[in-house]
DNA sequence: GACGTTATGATTGTTTTTGACTGATATTGA
DNA sequence: TCAATATCAGTCAAAAACAATCATAACGTC
């Protein structure tokens, strides 16, 4: 086999995997370790790559790191129908509340800029708004390390002096009988103080969340808009209770 | 497996846990305990993570969050030495504030566990806080998108009803004739009320700051305590009016 | 075929990496 | 608090990978 040859094999390998060993390397081209070392040492000069013990790297790793979202693409796809279809409700000068939650999170990728107050419990959420130059207020409090959700007292009281036109919740579970629930108590009294100080709020609910029933009771079906993906549940039991407005499939 | 290769894969769960174990390590990576131990260590001092007891943690994201001009890899090393003096004066059942800013990043990368109880207006702070289960308040209010550090009247007015133990500052500039200063009067504010609702009040302040004026005043030289690098600068003409407390080098 | 050039594989001794072991230090649970 | 346990840093020898050298094989040119 040709020197050429050879070197252009182990680019294509590097440029495939980000790293090739010297042992893989003498079992591919069947050579010896002289060979492919000197090879390495080649393509090392003519700045192709970078030796390392044991092999070679690639010399910039192209692929930093992607946080694997263990969620399912179609989950995502849902929540990101959904979270356009609520952005579509919110209108200049409004004030409106965005409860914290990764549902709620696909709304504020796809808000526009506006001239719009947002408050919100969610550090996430606040962090990506303020980086939007969006006008942000967040709620201060303890945070729950797992959800990076703001709750307790203060932010109760804090939450109280404020009025939205409208309010934006996350839910974790739709059920006819016992209506919206969460398990958390302290995130769920923060949902219900934003609902009650909103003049029209909004539950977000991806399909995983109907017919499912949580700990604490946020509020009624009727005391909201449930924002949903109408195509995938069978919704005609909720009908009479529920105002349901459909997310674009 | 190649030194490179397991770096890499640490690396990549490192971003996606915030936190690894050398167990969990040993069994991802087939390999002994010291091969990680020492994996861990050279990532530490490349400043790609931090070690603690039992493995290692997610460093925040140096490269993004520093200006291009602080980026340099002593200035980063100094604000971890000043960092790791900061966490040692921290005790157990400690209520402290930390202020919004890069330098009192460092001081979170080497907080050990332990009971105590942090307030903080810098939301990346607390988030990485509540991830390592400290117990976490945040206060509440605007954010300024820049810093995204919480400023105004709501984060002052809840400020008022806590009392600090300590208070970790940070300044943007030290001159021994207008004291300590920084460019932006709502963050001065709450510079400013947290010195005075604590007992003890400390600054930090990395070599860029010294012999720097900013717009707003928030306190005299002797008002709190510095914590400095003290082999890089001549403190002389500070002595007088000023405790300093140098961070080892 | 003789000759110089280049590529290859084997061999050498050196350096790096690795896993096991040691006693020291930190954490945990009673 | 104390003792039990887990994790730590440091040392060591074995194994793997290394650079350097040499002799042979392949190739092209005359």
């Amino acid at each position: 086999m040709l020197t050429d040859e050879r070197h252009a094999i182990i680019l294509s390998l590097l440029n495939d995997a980000g790293i090739v060993k010297t042992q893989e390397l003498m079992r591919v081209l069947d050579c010896s370790e002289s060979t492919i070392r000197r090879d390495l040492d080649q393509l090392e000069k003519a700045n192709k790559l970078k030796r390392v013990h044991g092999g070679a790297k690639r010399l910039y790793q192209l692929n930093q790191e992607l946080s694997t979202q263990e969620k399912s693409l179609k989950n995502i796809q849902e929540k990101t129908n959904i979270g356009k279809f609520a952005a579509s409700l919110i209108e200049n000068d409004d004030v409106i509340f965005i409860d914290a939650g990764t549902t709620t999170l696909a709304l504020i990728d796809s808000l526009k800029k506006g001239n719009i107050t947002v408050v919100t419990n969610g550090i996430q959420h606040a962090s990506i708004l303020a980086e939007h130059h969006i006008q942000t207020i967040l709620l201060g409090g303890k945070i729950k390390a797992s959800t990076k959700a703001i709750v307790g007292s203060t932010s109760l009281n804090e939450l109280k002096s404020y009025q939205f036109d409208k309010a934006f919740i996350g839910i974790n579970g739709i059920d006819i009988e016992f209506g919206c629930t969460t398990p958390d108590p302290e995130e769920a009294a923060i949902k219900k103080l934003a609902i009650h100080q909103s003049a029209v709020s909004y539950c977000l609910a991806d399909e995983t969340k109907w017919n499912k029933v949580n700990f604490v009771k946020v509020c009624d079906l009727q005391d909201v808009t449930i924002l949903t993906n109408k195509s995938r549940v069978d919704l005609t039991s909720f009908k009479e209770k529920t105002t349901i407005m459909g997310a674009t499939s």
